[in-house]
DNA sequence: CTTGTTAATTAGACTTATCTAAGTTGGGGA
DNA sequence: TCCCCAACTTAGATAAGTCTAATTAACAAG
């Protein structure tokens, strides 16, 4: 019944998935779901790849697919794509914590993992890293049985001046973003002010912690904050 | 340069090279090296599929190739050997320790471990492990410039009755067979003694610790022991 | 209501690794 | 020496996943 699914399979269900995320603030979705070359683009295939891999999966029943209009995931692939995205940042979290290895490398190295861990290594992990509840960059880790902690937050580039907010996650895609931000300390956790909007410039001028920082529009966009003014539960 | 090869390529590579090692008690051998279909068999393909793939790994110059007469691993060929073969034992050692997988479960995680482990998880793994020289099986993990330490030691099944000896290793392929030796004891640094063989039955009486068992002969041909009169430096 | 552009799909080919069925080859036994 | 058989290789097919080139669909702009 559980037959095993093919990494390519896994790729695309947790690419999908994360798209919709995402995309609850508009881009790459079409009202039937996520886009064939949204998908194409983050994975790196050409289109007609994608296309393939959307109707085997359509076919697999782990998704539903409107010619010309987009794919959206059934349960059963929701279902799936939160145990890879499991898998993924499980990962990253014991890569960090128990091995050491670097924030912007955990993601890379993740991506290769969460195709081979067994349930029960995973189960291991997990215990042996306290059930954590986020990864390394602020991202929620689903539980066992599908839940995902839906942490509210927005982009970085979209808060006034003025605001002071603090960083919940940021993006694990792109490495060398990944360094830039945790070099001027973007990190989850940091308390930052927004001080000043320079739009022509495409920059933003920046209060983290002590330090004043000016930060490009695009590393941005890729950081989730929350406004401070309660002092909340962390 | 380093082309990255495929986990079919690594797996081909580490098994000629184990059937290598373990057939200098003759067996699976032509004069020109492995015989085919001693691979076939142990990775569980059909003959014509390891024949083409033997036929790769020469014109990869991973081996040398002597139709109808078996392959040998090259110089190239051997290093790749060697790096998953360190892979697959440090994994192996990896979920045992620190992990806590069971000893037959770590055999095939590691098969899976082996093919995706980056050089700096490798060593940060090493590390955390304090450069184990032995996996949990008792097999040498090579060094990382190649080197194996080559152990001694024969077979308990061909061992003389009355003689006293030490288990070095045993063979880490066949989960069911694990969980048999460890249930009895036979894990590497057991003190055995063997009191009696029973050829007819096809079993030997040992002395394992302070208990007595009677293991068949199978079994104990995967057990590498090493005889026990010089108190060694262990 | 036609048209043009962009996105999506289909068509057809390639790669990797596998299989079964059908030849070959090498070496031991009579 | 000849023959036979097991082992090996070749031939041809299949399955996944990818690609480029060509076609089709959606839809906004005239």
């Amino acid at each position: 019944m559980t037959k095993t699914l093919s990494s390519a399979v896994e790729d695309y269900l947790k690419t999908i998935y994360n798209l919709r995320e995402e995309s609850h603030g508009t881009e790459g979705r079409g009202e039937g779901g996520i886009t064939t070359q949204a998908v194409a683009a983050r994975l790196g295939v050409a289109a007609p790849s994608a296309t393939a891999m959307i109707k085997k999966l359509a076919g697999l029943k782990l998704a539903r697919h409107t010619p010309y209009r987009g794919v959206e995931l059934s349960a059963k692939g929701e279902k799936v794509a939160l145990e890879v995205i499991r898998h993924h940042r499980l990962s990253e979290a014991f890569l960090t914590k128990v091995l050491g290895v670097e924030w912007d490398k955990a993601h890379e190295e993740a991506e290769k993992w969460e195709h081979v861990l067994s349930e029960e290594v995973e189960a291991r992990m997990a215990a042996l890293l306290g059930d954590p509840t986020h990864d390394p960059h602020g991202s929620p880790i689903p539980t066992l049985d599908g839940q995902v902690a839906r942490d509210s937050g927005r982009p970085l580039a979209e808060i006034e001046a003025g605001t002071r907010v603090v960083v919940r996650r940021v993006s694990d895609e792109d490495a060398p973003l990944l360094r830039h931000l945790q070099k001027v300390g973007l990190v989850p956790g940091a308390e930052v002010e927004v001080l000043r909007a320079v739009p022509a410039e495409g920059v933003i001028q920046l209060r983290i912690g002590k330090q004043r920082h000016i930060v490009g529009l695009a590393p941005a966009a890729a950081v989730i904050v929350e406004k401070s003014e309660v002092m909340s539960d962390e």
